[in-house]
DNA sequence: TTGAAAGCGGTACCAC
DNA sequence: GTGGTACCGCTTTCAA
């Protein structure tokens, strides 16, 4: 029988019996030199010959040394504080993403000192927001880029100090953030204009209800569906996309005007969280249950529509595991020094009637399943 | 503006300054005693005067008191053990699984001690493999339970002798295991019950092609497509379920068969890995592209035939999710006397042509995202 | 029943 | 350039 063992503090002796795995004092004794020479050959600090260095290096590696990590961190506990710049609005959505933040960082020993930050919503009060934090001091900051224009400088600002940022939700281009993790907005339109068209021979009509097509997120999603639509030679075609600026009444108010104006209209995508109002204007008319509805994100109005088939679907941008990662990224860059990925792009979950009730059974408050 | 903080290792003085948070030191000092007997009280060890250790567990809640793990980990530097026995085919599916338990393992400081043990397939080698361990010593099992009858009892012995086991992939129900980490089979029939189902409206034909039904998960997969027909009111009609027991020529040459007999079927769900057969016998029908399909699990050969739309979509039951989630459970369970919800069902991936990059992006080898 | 002290494996600092 | 040593917070052992 193959047994692929991995070993990470002992190893195997040739006689068979398992040792503990070497540690500094090992290598001193190999490289009969003491174990703060062996520290200053580890991390290349000044005051050793390259000679000794290298050989020390050498020995170290001959013997598989892997530091152990709570003893560095049991020495150097000087705690690191990381800051969490996110608006309270949409709560369903960056609530979660708090959570995620919160959840990982209850996993990674030792803990990051976290504090959170909130301001009303993206574009009123973040910038000031991120500003109080800039001047006091933390080691690193996570933050959805809202009014990029103002929070552009402030992300280079930090980066030039030496404060890695890490952008969730949406990204801010052009700046040397540590990387980004935000749903693929292009995706999700494609997702969307599939589910819409799939085993359709007849032509059909679509329309999009979204933010505002200046956000990049919500232009992507519009273009990602309007390619699917092409790539897949669709019935469907896309007679509208209308912009609500994430207002209520104006998306209630569009809504309604565009369901008059397309009588035959079968499929709505509402690509921003925005969706009650485009539900009521449904409701009202009577076409709600009668078309095809995808929406975007979960939040509780939601969920008895799904249960009985009068929204097909929504695509939810995982905001939890969105949380989780822009800590862990953050986390191994201050503690190991590891640099992520400049990017990080999410699949959404497609939610339907059949595993709506899956994703509420694993959610709440638990995360993402294993914690207390 | 409302600034929510959060000290894992410091706290605030009433003068607002920060300090470190207190260690079995600090209660020692505050309550008069030694750090010996601090000790003794917070872990219920005996030899201490219940007066004091009530008096010494208060003044540990009022400081807010949390131990360092770091320096307890380096105290205790025994290393765990954790065995993990998976079968190596479908290696596509138990590959990942074992990626993900390595990828946690890499996360969670300090590691276990991981070994892994792979035997031929579910039902051959198993039994033997875990007998090795057994006899051996470890601190914690996973495994996917094939043969339950076999397996039962090795389950029942480990938990006896104090071994936690998780199960992935599949419940070993009846025993005493710590946990199960599996994709919820119900739900995987459910929705692609739903998927081939939405906006129908003339009656057609889908069948099923699986295992063997006497498998719990194969079961179950064919039931949560029953249910969901019937939920929704489906113009599908279920004409047959074909057990294929997981072998290429018993699969190929019953889907040509079944096709020859329903020449009007539009719809199959493959609720196994083994879907290459179907295809090839789809392919030679002809049919390949002019039905809905829809397989379980994401291999390279499916890739293209999604891509280009032959193929509908696949249920991707996320091994990297469960191994990840089975080495946390053991972890926490060992580590920190954590113990896990008792089941943990994921919900399964909806892979589609508009996503399926997406998901191959953030896959390979890279596992969940933020590591190297 | 309690106190004192020795490490665990690193880092940092001082003396040579 | 190099060696020696204190110390991080906790567990454990031995002595009182």
């Amino acid at each position: 029988m193959k047994r692929s063992g991995r070993r990470d503090r002992t190893f195997l002796r040739e006689n068979g019996s398992e040792v503990k795995s070497p540690g500094i004092k090992d290598i001193a004794k190999v490289a009969l030199v003491s174990i703060g020479t062996v520290d200053r050959a580890l991390h290349a600090r000044p005051g050793i010959s390259s000679g000794t260095r290298a050989r020390i290096l050498k020995i170290a590696e001959r013997l598989g040394y892997r530091p152990n990590l709570a003893a560095r961190y049991l020495k150097l506990s000087h705690q690191r504080k990381i800051a969490v710049h996110l608006p309270r609005d949409i709560a369903s959505y960056f609530d979660a993403l708090r959570a995620g933040v919160r959840h990982a960082a209850a996993q990674l020993q030792p803990p990051l000192e976290v504090e959170f930050y909130s301001y009303p919503r993206i574009g009123l009060g973040d910038v000031e927001s991120m500003q109080t934090v800039l001047d006091g001091s933390c080691d690193g900051l996570i933050l959805a880029p809202g009014s990029l224009s103002q929070i552009t400088p402030m992300i280079r600002k930090a980066t030039s100090r030496g404060i890695p940022v890490v952008c969730v939700a949406t990204d801010a281009p052009d700046t040397d953030r540590l990387t980004v993790i935000s749903s693929e907005p292009f995706t999700s339109g494609a997702i969307v204009a599939e589910l819409l068209s799939r085993s359709r021979k007849e032509p059909t009509e679509a329309a999009i209800i979204t933010g505002d097509l200046t956000t990049f997120d919500h232009y992507e999603k519009a273009r990602g569906f309007r390619f699917m639509l092409s790539e897949i030679g669709s019935p469907v075609k896309l007679v509208e996309v209308v912009e609500a600026h994430d207002e209520y009444e104006e998306a209630y108010r569009k809504t309604c005007s565009l369901l008059n104006r397309y009588p035959k209209l079968s499929g709505i995508y509402v690509s921003t969280s925005n969706s009650l109002p485009v539900i009521k204007a449904l409701e009202e008319k009577g076409r709600l249950g009668q078309m095809n509805v995808v929406l975007t994100d979960l939040f509780p109005e939601i969920v008895p529509l799904i249960r009985t088939g009068r929204i097909f679907a929504t695509l939810y941008q995982r905001p939890l595991t969105q949380g989780r990662m822009a800590y862990e990224a953050l986390y191994r860059f201050l503690m190991e020094g590891v640099r992520p990925r400049p990017a990080y792009r999410l699949a959404p979950y497609i939610i339907l009637r059949s595993n709506i009730d899956l994703f509420l059974e694993n959610s709440p408050g638990e995360i993402r399943g294993v914690s207390p």
